[in-house]
This record gives C-alpha cells, structure tokens and sequence, in this order.
DNA sequence: AGATTAGTGACAGCCGCTGACAATTGACAA
DNA sequence: TTGTCAATTGTCAGCGGCTGTCACTAATCT
C-alpha cells in the first residue's frame, strides 16, 4: 500500500518549494487579507518568481485552497471505507466524524492547523473565495452522489435519489459549517456537535407544521395558474 | 405604491446606457463565451468608455448577471405574497411556480427572453460565473430563511430550522435547475415539471432504505471514536 | 441665463496571468 | 567523473480587468 520508496531528490525540492508557497500564502491571507495580498509578496518570501509561483497553482485562488483540498479527498476516502451496509445519509455522517479524527496531522505536515482554521474563516469571509468555495462544494457533493449511487446500485444519471440525499446532506453541512465559523469555539468538538444537531435537524424541517398549526393536506401544487 | 411619476432626461438617458451595456454584454458573451469578450468589445457596441463600463457594473460578472438578479427579486416578491397559513416548504414551491408565470414581460424589457436563458446555460458552463452564481444563490437563501423565520414567528438565529428548510428546499432547486441546463427542453413548461419532480424527491430520500433494505435501527452516530 | 451638480472620456497605472525563450539543475548512463 | 537529456526555473514582454484622477460636457436648479 505504500507506493512512496523514494521520491528523488527533484521531488523533494518540487514538494518543498510547493509547501513554502501555500504556507507563505496562507500566512499573509491571514496577516492582511487576500485581495490585499499581491502574488509579488508571496513570492518574494520564498524567494522564487512569479512565473515559478504561476506554474504550481493555476491562480492565486488556488494556493488559498491547498489545504482544503487535501481535508476534502481525505473524506472521500472516509466515505468509501464505510461498510455497504450502512444507509446513504447514516455512512455520510459517520464518514464526516471519522475524517475529523485523522485529518489533523495530514495538515500539520503543510501548515499548522490554526492557521487552516483562520484560512477557512477568511474564505467565508471574502466574497471572491467564498464563491470558488461553493463552486468546489458543488463538485465534491457531485462525486458524493457518484459514491453513494454506486454503493446503492442505482444508476446516478437515472435514479435522482442519490443526488437528492446528497444535496440535503451538503445544504445541511454547509450550514453547519457557516455557523461555526461565526462563532466562537473553533475547536473541532464545537464542529462535531454542531453538524450532529444540525442534522437531527433535517427530518423535523420536512415535516411542515412548527409550532402549533394543524397538519393540512397538500393539495397538488405543480400548477398555480 | 408608483412612487415613479418622472424619472427625468438624466435617469432615462442613464437607463437606457445601461440596459443597452447589458445587451451588448450578453449577446457577445453568448457569441464567444464569458472569458473571450473583453469589456473593450462590450463598450465599443454601445459607444462608450470602458471607464464608463465600470462606473455601471463592479465588474464584468455583473453585466452579465444583471437580468438574474432581476428575476431573484421577483421570486421573493412572490413569496413575500404567500398567504400566511401555507406551512413553509408548500409556500416556497408555490411562490416558484407562481413567479415564473409573470416574469418573462420584465425580462423581455431588456433582452430577448431566448438570451436570458442562454445566458443561464454560460453562467452553469463558465466556472468562473458558476462560482459567483452558487454565492447568489447562497445569498438569496439568507434572505429566504428570514422571510420564512418572519412568516412562522420565529428568531432566525436562535433557531436552525428555517435556515435546514431553506437549505433543503434551496439545494433541490438547484438540482433541478442543473439538470434544465443540460437537458434538451429550455420551455418553462419543462422547468415546472423537473422542480415538481424533484420537490417530490425530497421526503422519500430522507427514508433511509432504497431497495429491499429493511428499516434499520439509528444507533447514536455522534461519537466514532 | 448663470450656477451647480452629475455623468463622461481620456490617461496613467496596478495586479493577475500567460507565452516564449534562455539558463540552470537534477537524473542517468557512459 | 563526466557528458547528455529532460525537467524546472527565471527573465522579459504583453494582455485584460479594474481604479484613481482630472478636465469637460450636459442636465438640473435658482
């Protein structure tokens, strides 16, 4: 399973120079905010040019997303080691609570975590990286109902049921995860205790009557005209 | 409630500059693409400065979100007419199917409708305006959630729960836009079934046995470690 | 009509990003 | 070791999005 013997002498340089960057960039995103931090600056600290920084990420938007895109194919892979047997939302919620408890020293390797955690914040925090955010949220909760179609056995382009479950699963973690960074526990027991109850939360949120009013019939809604 | 009697030379001259920098912006971009139209192109169709480009948009991305935006506000309008005692999710659905029977004159006043909704395959397929399109999106769900938390009587930050309602009914819509975009039928008539269907899609998702699988008890999933 | 104010154009400049080419450095064999 | 090849990097030039500044024109006000 270790398929890493040596990686060369070239590669070792290439890794470190690529982690000096992300760690030079998230620092100074975190220091003075990310518009207000210039490619030049960046470069400038590890000492390499533009044109070396503009080969390892395709922008200046993807060295800010460096170490989330490591946490999220760690989930993935927490998602995939779930036995079959557990139902779509049940695996997806225990994969999410598994992968906290491993991801941390992945991270620390490229950047101490408490920086991750102020990364995140600034993300949710600037309107330019938020929306990149959504986009690759959008494309991870595609591979999710990719997944979950093919532990199921249904097909994904057919059946909507996985895309469905994993849109309510994503909408309801997103918001988790936008409230924890509002708040004030950054800790990841605040996280784990915030996803659990927003979770519990999604059943209740169907069922239409909340305070004291009557179930009515639902009369078909399809045409209003 | 027509507090517009005479907008004057100046606001008409300054309306029509805009719509047609609109225009022109969304028709190159369905020409070429988002990326291979530069504002100098937009400006010299309409004649003017691209300094005058920027003094009307922040940037390129809200020209060519300009008629979205729009049809966003419509839909809250529409939702804000709800009658009170429709339970939440039943309100939203219908306040979608009622807008989309009244917008398209408000579009037509500024492009043809057949752009807007090139315009909306573009804004799926450039992930550049994809990203920005998910932080709207995400943007109008916060509105959403307050209308509703207002609507119920119920503080929107001390309870989660119009917020998990938004989130479902809000990640099921764009599911369902998606997949309008990349089908073959872009009448309004095919938007209607597609959100029926899926809205329909919601509740047997959350029943957690899709096959033959029998009703398993949910142990506590909070705690893997 | 003259004063005021809003909108515009022209210019200069910063920053993100890319293509092209030359220089450097690690990998591997002779 | 040394020479060759390929990968990596630096330098330079340039485009497109975007902003500040300032003078100029045209609509509005008195």
């Amino acid at each position: 399973m270790d398929t890493a013997p040596r990686p060369g002498l070239r590669e070792r340089k290439k890794q470190r120079t690529r982690d000096a960057l992300v760690r030079s960039a998230l620092e100074l995103f975190a220091a003075q905010g990310y518009e207000r931090t210039t490619v030049d600056e960046i470069v400038e600290a590890v000492d390499v040019s533009q044109r070396t920084f503009f080969r390892y990420f395709a922008g200046k938007e993807e060295a800010a997303f460096a170490v989330q895109e490591m946490t999220e194919s760690h989930f993935l892979d927490a998602v995939r080691q779930r036995p079959p047997h557990e139902a779509p939302l049940d695996a997806l919620r225990r994969a999410v609570m598994a992968s906290w408890d491993t991801i941390g020293e992945a991270i620390e390797a490229v950047v101490p975590i408490e920086l991750h955690m102020r990364t995140y914040q600034l993300i949710e925090s600037t309107p330019a990286l938020l929306a990149t955010h959504l986009r690759r949220h959008e494309g991870l909760e595609e591979q999710l109902a990719r997944l979950i179609a093919e532990r199921e056995g249904v097909d994904v382009d057919a059946d909507p049921r996985p895309r469905v479950a994993v849109a309510l699963f994503g909408g309801v973690m997103r918001l988790a995860a936008r409230r924890w960074g509002a708040g004030e526990d950054f800790s990841v027991a605040a996280m784990r205790e915030l996803t659990a109850s927003y979770l519990d939360g999604m059943g209740p949120a169907l069922t239409e009557d909340w305070h004291t009013r009557n179930k009515r019939d639902r009369e078909d809604t399809r045409d209003t005209r």
